[in-house]
DNA sequence: AGAAAAAGTTTCCAAAAGGAAACTTTTTCT
DNA sequence: AGAAAAAGTTTCCTTTTGGAAACTTTTTCT
């Protein structure tokens, strides 16, 4: 088991916990980079020494008025020691009070895949700590599944309907029923089949 | 330099790092973007109608021919909704605990109230990010809640069964019903009442 | 204030990116 | 297996980027 999972995919990849997903907001890439290098005290001449980019495409960069491709953005981050997320998450200072997202039945985004028919919650919230999602499963065999599941943070689970087992690294597996319940860490490998007639349903829910 | 090996499915996290200072880090963009492609199960015809850019550019982008613009970036990023910070960023470190508590149905820890029945869930486990819990809404009028409840962090709602009517600052009551799912920020007041014949069963997740 | 230096912008051109279409490889059908 | 379709790559050409140097603006000196 050394393959990297190809047919099964998990659901926060297709959410982006820092970017909006309907919102397109065009970040402000020259002005942010102006900020970080009159904040580090730099010229644009010192700014070139350190990233060996030329005192013109700096300038260019800065002003919007070329796209620097992704060569150069790493000549940039190296050389002036930044680090992308503070150049892309930071002005993002929003308070969050007053978010609320109701997400009706079967009306999350669908993402399906080869062992599981993924449903997307409050998918109009970004940043959220918790990601939600149903899922049918529709594995029905462990060898449907080439690795084990695993990545980061902590994970809880809640079988709505149908049966599983729940197979995990270190335990032996489980069966859950309808309301039966399991929380662990997403680290250690997982992975889950339905054993009930019908395909079962689960909630999942993610924290990072 | 170690050089990190990913074998999860998080295309945030599939880009390996090196901490390199001062030769620019090869960060294999192209190879990383194929594998996210390929495990959201998109050909480049179909990546090339989400993102908007050529066949032929995200072939050549993934085969490290070119190395896209910022714009470019965007496109790819918003149109496959990946993450730009986090594909810069080196991945999260997984520590290796595996913790798991099963809780079955009806054996969490009770702590009933005068208007909610509450079945803590995995109490077995300390630390935890997420707080899982079941509760029976036993509230029937909004006037049985002297104040709005109102907590640190956020929190998911699913209604397991019944009807309940879900209060919060700032907005129009709503009503949900089984299957249906709220995402709020908790420290905006919220209270729930049940509507329909039986008690309402809901599943609630809190995190800080 | 005016000259000199430093910082920043714009121009010009070579080099590289991006798109349309031709071409090749792989997969899916009989 | 062979044909057809789909997926992926390469070519060719236009647009854009990135760097050297010229140019302009701002700051720092007498």
């Amino acid at each position: 088991m050394t393959k990297v999972i190809q047919q099964d995919v998990y659901p926060s990849m297709m959410i982006s916990y820092d970017q909006g997903v309907d919102k397109i907001e065009p970040i402000k890439l020259g002005k942010r980079l102006k900020e970080i290098r009159k904040s580090l005290g730099l010229t644009l001449e010192e700014s070139s020494k350190k990233t060996g980019l030329a005192r013109s495409t700096l300038s260019k960069i800065e002003n919007e008025q070329i796209s620097p491709t992704f060569q150069v953005m790493q000549k940039l981050t190296n050389g002036l020691q930044i680090d992308i997320p503070q150049l892309f998450a930071p002005p993002k200072q929003i308070s969050a009070t007053g978010r609320r997202d109701v997400t009706r039945n079967k009306q999350g985004r669908a993402h399906p895949t080869s062992t599981y028919e993924h449903e997307l919650l409050a998918t109009q919230l970004t940043n959220k700590k918790m990601m939600p999602f149903k899922s049918l499963v529709r594995a029905r065999d462990f060898a449907e599944f080439s690795e084990w599941v695993r990545h980061d943070g902590e994970e809880f689970l809640l079988v709505l309907s149908g049966e599983i087992t729940f197979f995990s690294e270190f335990y032996e597996p489980v069966n859950l029923n309808e309301g039966d319940s399991v929380y662990y860490d997403a680290n250690m490998g997982h992975m889950i089949i339905s054993i009930s007639e019908a395909d079962a349903l689960i909630l999942w829910i993610t924290a990072s």
